[in-house]
RNA sequence: GGCGCGAUAGCAAAGCGGUUAUGCCGCGGCCUGCAAAGCCGUUUAGGCCGGUUCGACUCCGGCUCGCGCCUCCA
């Protein structure tokens, strides 16, 4: 039985679909203004992960991710480059693409864009104002009127009374209430805007999501995701405004994904301390990168340095050499094992990745041990249900380094370290010299050939099978 | 000021009222021409103070420290 750890009601909870087995989940997704961050990754891989983890378990799972491609941040950032709108934020949508296809992330089936759906949006303000939940400022914007939902605070535990509006931002002095939030902004001077029943202007932040989620999975739906971050205000507002127009509980769970730090700071780019992915994949293979993500439960913080990535690359590294020189293929997991069963209980019990990891550890040491293939093929399969384990062992472990590109492109050994570096013709090349050197017990000239490529990162390991290497 | 989270060995990170988490690093052994990998073994734990209990890292209370949200943020 599959227990989530629900921030609606603050403890964990057995998970029942509102529909037999499907689950219907949305996860609120990136603003498409700069590259995705680490921060970002963390939401995509965890919920990849849950996705996975329900259509392993025999859930059919709609899966609904939305952008956000119209807001302040964007708008400001296009004037500052001298772009269109459309232009900045196709361009970061490609990069996320990118980004979100190499750290081995399913697609979700929908990617709903918030300019995609102003005419849904119109409609939800509509009936929020008919309802009495919203009102029209003298200038010209929309709000929320908080007070005007009994529940408002329910997911943060927060209270409107104990809340510090204006603390740090001055309070827009239109709003009736403090925390009142925008739904639909009136115009302003060259900035894209769409016409309304409250005149000309473009919707704001938190609308959006209620009407995508709305729009794809329902008024009611199983699973809504995101950072930690956004609980307050974002996902609070969400349901003030969709139970206030649908008169129906919005998700049934709520899910939220602790932060990456640096330093024990979270990662944000208001901060400025953050590392972009494809920064960090410039040095880490994008599965280490997932590997690290994983090896935490998704609600701790994550730390971020390199020597972390260094550590979790180490460790995957363990698991690709027990997997390598068998051949394995995608089969269906038997969970009546005892790993997998182990495995299993893991993943139910909230996710439990760090846990279910164990299991691939055990499984090496089993494999190393009894060198079987059903072996081999049950760690490929089990790691595969977490996206991982996916490439082919050598690739990985012969991929490990950046900058061993032979721009020569020749078979010149002698002189191969430095700015060439070595090709796996070079190195298979040497490989055999070395074979050569140790049949005729010349041991001082084989060192020699290993040292070489030592010093190049590249670590020879002889095995009855014969020499194989990786970079280290 | 309000609300919430965390503190586990050198590092990372889980479960669990009593029985090896796991990975990296270190150390010893086996294996190896020597290594590496692997295998076997092993040193380092549970912020502090109380309480409950036959027994607590695990439950309860207090304290200290760190982090987050209350502005946009994944």
């Amino acid at each position: 039985m599959l227990k989530i750890y629900n921030s609606l009601s603050r403890n964990k909870q057995a998970f029942t679909p509102i529909e037999a087995n499907k689950v219907r989940m949305y996860v609120c997704g990136m603003t498409v203004y700069d590259f995705c961050h680490l921060g970002h990754a963390r939401v995509m891989v965890v919920f990849d992960m849950v996705s996975r983890w329900f259509r392993a378990s025999g859930y059919d799972v709609t899966y609904v991710r939305n952008i956000t491609d119209i807001d302040d941040k964007i708008i400001k950032r296009a004037n500052e480059n001298g772009e269109t709108i459309d232009v900045l934020t196709q361009r970061f949508i490609n990069a996320m693409d990118e980004d979100s296809a190499r750290l081995g992330i399913i697609r979700p089936d929908f990617e709903p864009r918030a300019t995609q759906h102003i005419e849904g949006m119109i409609n939800m303000i509509g009936k929020l104002i008919e309802k009495g939940h919203a009102y029209q400022a003298n200038n010209g914007d929309v709000f929320y009127s908080v007070r005007s939902f009994a529940d408002y605070g329910k997911l943060s535990g927060k209270s409107l009374d104990d809340l510090r509006a204006g603390e740090r931002v001055e309070v827009d002095a239109h709003k009736k209430d403090a925390m009142d939030f925008v739904l639909w902004k009136s115009v302003k001077p060259n900035e894209p805007h769409w016409d309304s029943p409250w005149g000309k202007g473009r919707p704001g932040w938190h609308i959006e999501c209620s009407v995508m989620s709305t729009h794809h999975l329902g008024a009611h739906f199983d699973i809504h995701g995101g950072g930690q971050d956004l609980q307050f205000p974002h996902h609070e507002n969400e349901i003030a405004q969709s139970e206030a127009t649908h008169n129906c509980q919005m998700a049934n769970t709520w899910m939220h994904n602790g932060f990456v730090r640096v330093d024990e700071e979270k990662m944000s780019k208001s901060l400025g301390n953050f590392f972009t992915i494809r920064t960090v994949l410039e040095k880490y293979d994008a599965e280490v990168v997932r590997f690290f993500i994983l090896r935490a439960h998704y609600r701790s913080p994550l730390n971020y340095s390199d020597v972390h990535l260094d550590d979790a690359k180490a460790s995957l590294t363990r698991l690709y050499t027990a997997l390598r020189g068998y051949e394995v293929s995608a089969n269906t997991v038997d969970w009546n094992q005892p790993q997998t069963k182990h495995f299993k209980e893991a993943m139910d019990d909230d996710f439990n990745t760090s846990e279910a990891m164990a299991v691939l550890f055990d499984l090496a040491n089993e494999l190393n041990k009894t060198k079987e293939t059903a072996t081999a093929n049950l760690l490929f399969n089990l790691a595969g249900v977490l996206g991982l384990l996916q490439q082919n062992a050598n690739d990985f472990l012969h991929g490990g380094a950046i900058g061993f590109v032979n721009t020569k492109n020749n078979n010149d050994v002698s002189n191969a370290i430095g700015e060439v570096g070595y090709t796996e013709v070079n190195i298979n090349q040497l490989i055999s010299n070395r074979l050569e050197a140790k049949k005729s017990k010349n041991f001082a000239e084989a060192d020699a050939i290993r040292q070489q490529l030592a010093g190049a990162g590249i670590i020879l390991e002889d095995t009855p099978q014969g020499t194989t290497w990786r970079r280290a």
